[in-house]
DNA sequence: GCAGCATTAGACCGATTGGTCTAGTGGCGT
DNA sequence: ACGCCACTAGACCAATCGGTCTAATGCTGC
């Protein structure tokens, strides 16, 4: 899940200097959230200097994570928005999301985060406009799977509910994860989670 | 849930110095992440000066997050200990674990973190020894969970399953009710889990 | 009363934080 | 060919970071 490498082509003409702040930005924010993670560190891994970063992001630190935001949101709603397209089942499609993130999780060797989590926890407080921007995300987020269980005649009420488990189940199940350096809770979860489905009364193809 | 007010009298003598910083380190710790509170900030809160604090943990910040997960731990276990005395029915003490967690952050203004979750993305990358502290620390509290299950005569692997599933759904659950400062995922997350624990046979009495 | 030790108190340290600002530099339009 | 402006480059800043160290304080056993 999440597309991981924005750039498709294998040796790729390096991205402009924006892009890879952002990219910089939304890798190290997930391996250590947003406040362990200083400036100085972005701009070497973006190979950037401090001029560039406040061309860009004249909000500076803020502006970045807001960006980085929006680009985990789009690249988390992006997988659904394809499942729709191809009919795919819910069932089928929620047990990839864990089975990816759980491959994406163990392939990082656990270093990367839980999506918008590691930017959640952090930033809220002391950022409120940081907050709003992590209030739809998560919104949209939830809607997105509430809808997808809708389109296979979940009542709107139980479809809401099994959104909201589903996505808490995925973003803790990474916490726990990346804790026990495992993707046994992970499968845990998709295992319980599927089991309710079916117990639903979802088929696993359409 | 878990147990806020360390000192149960209402105008208790004041706490002593390791103490105070303890209780300060944890409130601050889950308010706004390991990363974002500073020692000075500990420090102010406790009323109490540098020397006492690096007398009490010696090994500094670290100490005092080891300090930390290791309290919130107790906490976190404390309730499970009383269920099982009490011989509550799982799913009652379930639903109740969610709706107590809901009130507390909603009492909190929703300012109170996601317990562990807080120090687990923060912490966790840099300072290995922490990791360890908090693996042990969610393992403990994953088969607390799984124990109270299995007593109701699921099966092991199932309530392992639905144990990793709960804890998960609780951990994600505060992430996104803090995101919208609202209790509703909360709500959402817990009548799901209801459901399930019903569609698997357990009663809501004993 | 005094010796000794646990504790408190906070000045001080180098490193790093996020942020600002000035001085270039390079390519594109005309 | 020249002027303009998007962009780069990095020196510099005050504030804060976590951590160390010395001096004073106060209680406890003798």
């Amino acid at each position: 899940m999440i597309e991981h490498s924005a750039s498709a082509a294998p040796h790729a003409p390096p991205a402009d200097t924006r892009t890879r702040l952002l990219r910089a930005a939304v890798t190290l924010f997930q391996q250590r959230g947003y406040h362990a993670v200083g400036l100085a560190q972005i701009l070497a891994e973006a190979k950037a200097p401090k001029g560039s970063l406040y061309h860009h992001f004249p909000g500076g630190k803020k502006d970045l994570g807001r960006a980085a935001i929006d680009w985990l949101t789009d690249s988390i709603l992006r997988p659904f928005k394809r499942a729709k397209e191809k009919d795919l089942a819910a069932r089928v499609f929620i047990a990839r999301l864990f089975h990816g993130t759980g491959s994406w999780l163990a392939a990082e060797d656990f270093s990367q985060g839980a999506m918008l989590a590691m930017l959640a926890q952090g930033a809220m407080t002391e950022e409120p406009e940081l907050a709003d921007v992590l209030d739809r995300a998560y919104t949209r987020i939830t809607m997105a799977m509430a809808d997808l269980l809708r389109d296979e005649g979940m009542a709107a009420l139980r479809a809401n509910e099994m959104a909201s488990l589903i996505l808490a189940a995925l973003e803790g199940s990474v916490t726990l994860a990346r804790a026990h350096r495992s993707t046994m809770p992970l499968q845990r979860a998709s295992a319980a989670i599927d089991r309710v489905l079916a117990g639903e009364g979802l088929k696993n193809e359409r």
